[in-house]
DNA sequence: TTATAAGCGAGACGGTACGTCAGGTCTTCCG
DNA sequence: CGGAAGACCTGACGTACCGTCTCGCTTATAA
């Protein structure tokens, strides 16, 4: 099932990935796809997910003593995720139906987004920073900012920078 | 015609916002509508832009010597807007449309992200910031991450914090 | 089994004469009802059938030695049957599937009509009727008709009247 | 449209007339069906009517001053349109519908059958036969009970003997 | 002033996808 | 080990929008 979704996500373009297509290239029904998930949404955050653990299985943060170096390692881990062109058709796709569907975007929340949020706020704590979530936030943001809007290319001497400054603002 | 949009976003869903709907809704024929625009997204897109300037007309950002207190405002008058639900509904509905439509991406942009961020790139400057453009990203960022994804609402106090953490990873 | 049919009938509308309702209704898997009757045709048809024999067991015509009488009793009680509502749903329920399935439809002249006929033949030869069968089709089809296309109520007076009528076509 | 419906009905089985099958085999969207029929029920019925109305326009029933010979006549018309296997296919999958759907049964009736019934009873009155409408019933059921319930194949010699006991009945 | 054209509303149309329902088949598992 | 349970593929249902199109009716300009 997720096989299908990722070949059309690899192969066709956003807007192919709909249940009817997604049920057509799995070999599947419908029917046997709306048992599983309500809305196209739900399956490609789904594969999504399965995807990101066919990696790692679980979020393993690197934690060297340094953080600066860390949070680049973390930074380039993720971008280099959302820079695979498939990751980032699914991505998108998801993000579009996040806007309308609320349950899918509490969803997203909770089994994706709250636990990078969170291993990351744990190493910063770790490494004595006051606020963490409110760090991590300022984290994410900026890399969430250019991706999603496209604005410039991620290049590994800004995300050094990047990471020079929430470095900087997290310190008392 | 905005007029119609306006309504559709304030009392339907945010799924309401078709072309369709849009036409029927304001007494137009649907022809007219593309005659104007090719995809729902441009017309709510400049529906936001006209609602936008009905309020100023311009980007005008306060300068009063106080950098803080300025990016305060501006960040308050931001989220005042994406607050209202009406604003909310729309910005939402072409954020979901910017995944699918590269062509709108562009457009939103040029037109309308851009310019909010040179205006704040530009008060950086002028408050002898290095790299304001980049110090802008890390202003908007984690303001877009929390409206995307509703971790937590807006509230002074964390405005506060993270205007203060912007100009701390600001200075030299 | 029959039970579940005979609740559906009763409650719901004909359009709920399903398989799937039935085993829902019944407790019963779907297999479980396909193991027994191949469609749902043949399942609405027996449950029909043990309705009816819940009733009287046999088809046991009078003969009184008046055929008018008794055709007026034969008449009205089938008449009596078709009116009752559920007997009524499951009767049009089998009728319409009847034009479809061939098989179910050589099974019904089999056991239910060819019986029916057959006795009311006999009878009628016992009458000194020759061509009995032509004549019980005669007294069959506008019955049928009436009720089929449901052009006028049945009322007492009209069945006289076409046992009168049949009577005397009847007559050499 | 028509043509479609005719064509599947001569090719296909009963069971393709569905509004799915009628569209695709039109070349139409089924959009475009629905806003003329409100089921495929009613899309064969108007093609049913259409082609019977191709043959002649107008139900014009012989008057030879003869009532055996032109109840004969007209019977063996019937009998001929509804032994035409597209016809045949057609009308059975009608009046499957028929019992099914109360509104078109209510439309059977008022543009098809009454036209021919009272046509028939038309003919009976200008002979002398009282109670012409249900001698019209007389007249027709056994047809539709043959056909309906396939009993016995239609052949001249039992349409004349049909058509004698009408008549034998009709009279005073 | 009248003819001509441009623009617009209305909405029909071929499509694609939606989400649902029922039909039959096939595997699995329990008694 | 045989039959019940339920997962599954299939196909049809009826609906919503999409983007294109044709039809008339205005309305405004030019002859």
């Amino acid at each position: 099932m997720y096989d299908a979704v990722l070949v059309l996500a690899q192969t066709g373009s956003i807007r192919a990935l709909t249940m009817e297509g997604i049920a057509a290239r799995a070999g599947v029904s419908k029917q046997t796809l709306y048992s599983s998930w309500p809305s196209s949404g739900a399956v490609l955050f789904d594969a999504l997910l399965a995807q990101s653990l066919d990696d790692d299985g679980v979020v393993a943060l690197p934690d060297t003593g340094d953080l600066a170096a860390d949070l680049f390692t973390i930074a380039s881990a993720m971008i280099a995720e959302m820079s695979d062109p498939t990751q980032d058709t699914l991505l998108r796709a998801v993000t579009a139906q996040l806007q309308v569907d609320d349950a899918l975007a509490a969803e997203y929340r909770e089994r994706l987004f709250d636990i990078q949020q969170d291993a990351v706020a744990a190493r910063l704590t770790t490494a004595g920073v006051d606020g963490a979530d409110e760090i991590a936030e300022l984290f994410f943001g900026p890399i969430l900012h250019r991706w999603l809007l496209r604005t410039r290319p991620f290049d590994d001497a800004w995300v050094r920078r990047h990471v020079e400054r929430v470095v900087r603002a997290a310190a008392p």
